[in-house]
DNA sequence: ACAAAAGTGTTGGAACTACACCCATGT
DNA sequence: ACATGGGTGTAGTTCCAACACTTTTGT
């Protein structure tokens, strides 16, 4: 039995974040620029290795912490990639996750030191290895996920307005959505607290702010907004 | 850059598969003998170790083949595991991945060398590791994924019948369905097309046969039925 | 005053659920 | 003849999509 491990070969195992913002306009990606880089590419995701005494879902949520400052945000396993050729340097193994992160909260927090920089969803630069494709399924799963789960909230700053949650929305899966229809359907869920106050500054009549119910988003698991997971989009 | 690389350490990348069958009445899965067992739990997933020069997909499709003798079948990847005690030997990244298979087929080809057993979803063994975590998360990630695409099919035997397509349905939700409308939601895919013959031998009135519609099946990649992933079940 | 965004209700159609009886055949 | 599983239709309900006008306020 031992010995059927001791043949086997080794492999690097790199994590990789595909980190998604929300800005009240559009879906953002927040990438880093290589210190050195292995090609013309100077674009990437952030990652790192996995360390031997970590888990995966640890080493994701290290180096998520190490490089934005950000912790306990929603970090989730998207797939393990590993094809020989993706890292030209080494045989690597790189397990995808996807976050979501308000880019406000990110703001605030340190960085820069790291050159991170949010990137539109329509706008990407050129990226390393295979890191646009991880991209690529990275949406499709958001798309997929946020139809059943409210999820979107996680992109939200704490009071937001529902004309910001259905821009979110349609950035999500890149089509309108009707006003009225989305926001009864938003309302339906239960999760939003309406608040006295008004968003002021952006729009001449202003929009009221709603903030999340925590307790009812933790113990919502049910299915959610019946969104078809939209076949095309950026990339 | 490259000295980046070289102070990592490596770590073994596995691959295990959760093979699901159906025998016409009940939702099955294949599990394998280990020949030396690390501890009291014998039964395991069919896994093995990445070769250096495959991809992920690749080395799952190839150790199916080698223990099975199938090819071809509907294989998908699940996500990593990689907790550090996962695997007691030896620091072990698994990248799991989940078959669907038709027992039919399968009874067919080889085996027994490698000492594989059909077992109820309902009773199975003590199992290796996390590979109990594994089949949890395989037989959510089924019922997610069946409630959109018509996977369904892949665990069908090249002719069968509505009675026996409901059956399957009922054992991945683990709920009965109306048969009425569960056979008009089926229909109403236009995947089936309606053989002159019946089944005989199981019911006295017998059922007609259908076979799948490849072409249209191929292509198709709309939302399908409605059912809900259902939270509970075995496991 | 007007421009720009917020807010709000109704209606028709589609899709889903629930439900019960007859049919074909093997024993 | 009867037991077993196969096949079929309808009515009520819910859910969704489509649709337009009024309100507020900053300029």
């Amino acid at each position: 039995m031992l010995d059927l491990y001791k043949q086997q070969t080794k492999c690097l195992v790199a994590l990789d974040s595909i980190i998604f913002g929300f800005d009240g306009e559009e879906l953002k990606l927040l990438l880093v620029k290589r210190g050195v880089q292995t090609d013309r590419a100077t674009w990437s995701l952030m990652g790192g290795w996995l360390k031997s005494t970590e888990s995966l879902d640890e080493g994701a949520d290290r180096i998520l912490f190490e490089l934005t400052g950000l912790a306990g945000v929603f970090l989730e396993q998207l797939c393990a990639f590993g094809d020989p050729q993706r890292d030209p340097v080494e045989r690597t193994v790189s397990v995808a996750y996807y976050a979501l992160v308000n880019v406000k909260d990110y703001e605030t927090k340190i960085s820069d030191t790291h050159q991170a920089q949010w990137f539109s969803m329509h706008d990407l630069p050129e990226l390393l290895f295979d890191h646009r494709e991880m991209i690529k399924k990275a949406i499709e799963r958001l798309r997929y996920k946020a139809a059943f789960h409210p999820v979107g909230f996680e992109l939200m700053p704490e009071t937001f307005t529902i004309p910001q949650i259905q821009n979110l929305y349609e950035a999500i899966y890149g089509s309108n959505f009707d006003k009225r229809n989305f926001s009864r359907k938003i309302l339906s869920t239960g999760l939003l607290i309406k608040l006295k106050e008004k968003q002021k500054g952006f729009s001449k009549k202003g929009a009221f702010l709603y903030k999340l119910d925590n307790d009812k988003y933790k113990t919502h698991t049910d299915a959610f907004l019946n969104f078809v997971p939209n076949p095309d989009g950026f990339i």
